[in-house]
RNA sequence: AGGGGAGUCGCCAAGUUGGUUAAGGCACCGGAUUUUGAUUCCGGCAUUCGAGGGUUCGAAUCCUUCCUCCCCUGCCA
């Protein structure tokens, strides 16, 4: 059984970290942890029964903005293996720097992870604060302190700065770094209870200012704010940094497997540092948790650092966070993103250690590919040409059937009424056909899918030279699923809507957010590289049915794309649309 | 005169304990089906693994020199 060859389909989903736990769980590494129902050091978990969990991970974002793309990596990746090896990942936020943080962050972010249908055990239960550990952070600041392993520095920050050292030379011991324990106890405590300003004290780990790794050179792990936390309030005036919180929060909830990306990889010898002496203490239950660094994912067309996505809402580029252009999960959800298709995307770049660009393009298949599946079809004309039926009796009406999906037919038909009168695409006629080119066009025959085949007579243009008005014949007999329908073949296929039936609706046509693949490279700032037909909007006419579209419906438009009925803007009755990705056109037509 | 990472097809990415013809996906190019120029289906797509040298019967995998890119000097995370 072990001994087989592995499973193609597996081939393609491993990766390194994905191994790493394998290793872990055959070697039983984190078999004997022991679990007390909640997070806490050694005395929590001593006697409690043993871990269910075969392993734990965590999503720990800092809830001071909006998720993005970005983040979705981290999170399916920690949901996700949670979910594969027999896990549970937790859901954490990292509130250690109260300055910039909001309650209201908190609830985005949660509203964030359950819209990629992901949950924190099976009840939620699994949510968690850096500030629910406080109180054990500063205890165990007091046993460093103990131990001479952390000493108060009173240096101001420049000073601590140009004391640091630089990359290519070592740092300076500061003066204060052998202060006594009684006084650094004192002066701790005294930063505790709010007795000093911001910025004249920092409670710094002792290990090495001559440690060729800058991260090792006495790190600040408490700072002095006097300010408001969002869930903690006026109980502390010194909080600790995210390198000395972090480690600790993983341990405290046994963490086995922390995830992170790349640019931490220093910081492991600190996070090591930190609960190796935290545990010799006795207060961390044994083995302890292991930082793993992957790469971030970054897509060509977007940019995904929280200064440029700011800037942009902030200098009205975009009409907010929400926006459908913008790579926030809230904004790629307004867009009719689905989540499985950013499950796939994420699935499909796969996880490792280099740096790497996804082309755009790979996010837009995974979303068609979704969409294509659960997206019922419709029909919409956006850019309205009037196509006349000369020899079709006026004011009659005929019934057309057309179904809900081409492969689908358990999912039905709906019927779209047919008239003398019709709306077609303007891009459908050309009065000159250029190559290749099988649409409608003098003398040209071509259907009108799920109605008639016809024939086109003529066309009138008003005095600017503009098509006004196309004229047809129909063929007899050659109405859709009647005998014979297929009697005439025709290249070309064309939508269409009775302009007595049809009815006029909003609709926004959304593309890239940038015209570059790289915003911003050489000399110019990346809001030159803005796509000014990112957004655009029409009034087109949309078939009866789509009166009914519920906020958040996708259907897809034949012969044009995935739509959304805009979750914000629709109203009962009266949905908006938004494109979230065009159709593929090996023709060269449709996008814009 | 620093430290830490990464370099396999246009974009990702398997492969790492050396063993016959270097997975897979996306993109791309053909062709079939198609009342969406969509979907689906079939076929094609790296004598080569950043470069050079070496070890070996045999190397993307080991040794060596070199090159390129990314990250690190917040009392941010």
């Amino acid at each position: 059984m072990s001994t087989g060859p592995k499973a193609p389909e597996s081939a393609h989903h491993t990766n390194f970290i994905r191994q790493h736990i394998e290793r872990d769980l055959e070697t039983g590494k984190y078999a004997e942890r022991k679990w007390g129902g909640e997070p806490g050091p050694l005395c929590v978990h001593a006697n409690a029964p043993k871990d269910p969990a075969k392993i734990r991970t965590r999503f720990p974002p800092e809830p001071n903005g909006y998720l993005h793309i970005g983040h979705a990596k981290s999170i399916c990746l920690n949901f996700g293996l949670a979910d594969a090896y027999g896990g549970v990942c937790h859901m954490r936020f990292d509130d250690t720097n109260p300055e910039k943080e909001e309650q209201e962050f908190v609830d985005g972010i949660l509203d964030a992870v359950h819209w990629l249908g992901f949950h924190w055990g099976e009840k939620d239960e699994n949510l968690y604060h850096a500030s629910d550990y406080f109180d054990w952070m500063y205890d165990f600041a007091v046993e460093l302190i103990k131990h001479g392993d952390a000493y108060v520095d009173s240096q101001s920050a420049e000073e601590l700065r140009a004391t640091r050292g630089s990359l290519t030379e070592r740092g300076i011991e500061s003066p204060y770094r052998t202060r006594s324990v009684e006084e650094n106890q004192r002066l701790f405590a005294e930063m505790r209870e709010g007795r000093h300003g911001d910025g004249t004290h920092v409670l710094r780990a002792r290990i090495d200012m001559t440690s060729p790794n800058i991260n090792m050179r006495d790190p600040a792990i408490y700072r002095i704010k006097n300010a408001e936390h969002h869930r903690t309030g006026e109980k502390w005036h010194i909080y600790p940094m995210y390198s000395y919180a972090h480690p600790i929060e993983d341990a405290l909830e046994n963490i086995t497997h922390s995830l992170c990306t790349l640019e931490f990889e220093d910081q492991r010898p600190f996070y090591d540092w930190v609960l190796d002496k935290v545990a010799s203490f006795g207060l961390l239950q044994r083995p302890l948790p292991q930082q793993i660094e992957f790469s971030r994912l970054n897509l060509t067309y977007t940019v995904m650092s929280k200064r440029f996505l700011k800037q942009l809402v902030d200098e009205k580029h975009v009409d907010g966070w929400d926006d459908p252009r913008m790579p926030t999960l809230v904004g790629v959800r307004r867009r009719g993103y689905t989540p499985e298709g950013i499950k796939l995307l994420i699935d499909r770049v796969g996880v490792s250690k280099s740096d790497s660009f996804i082309d755009y393009s790979v996010m837009e298949d995974c979303q068609r590919e979704v969409l294509n599946e659960i997206a019922p079809r419709r029909i919409a004309v956006l850019d309205p040409l009037k196509l006349v039926i000369d020899h079709w009796p006026r004011g009659q009406v005929d019934e057309c059937f057309a179904p809900n999906h081409p492969q689908k037919a358990d999912w039905g038909k709906r019927t779209v009424p047919f008239s003398n009168e019709l709306w077609i695409e303007r891009e459908d006629f050309m009065e000159v056909p250029s190559k290749g080119y099988f649409r409608l066009f003098p003398g040209n025959t071509v259907r009108l899918k799920y109605g008639w085949v016809v024939r086109c007579t003529g066309y009138s243009k008003d005095e600017s030279g503009k098509v006004t008005e196309v004229h047809c014949d129909h063929v007899e007999d050659s109405k859709s699923g009647t005998p014979g329908a297929d009697a005439i073949k025709v290249k070309g296929v064309i939508h269409w809507l009775s302009a007595a039936h049809a009815y006029q609706c909003e609709v926004r046509l959304y593309d890239r957010l940038f015209k570059e693949p790289h915003p911003g490279t050489g000399t110019h700032s990346y809001l030159d590289d803005v796509n000014p037909k990112a957004k655009s909007v029409v009034t087109a006419y949309l078939e009866p049915s789509l009166k009914d579209a519920k906020p958040e419906e996708r259907v897809q438009f034949e012969r044009h794309g995935y739509f959304v009925a805009d979750g914000k803007d629709s109203k009962a009755g009266a949905p908006v649309f938004n494109r979230a990705v065009t159709l593929r056109d090996s023709w060269g037509i449709g996008r814009g």
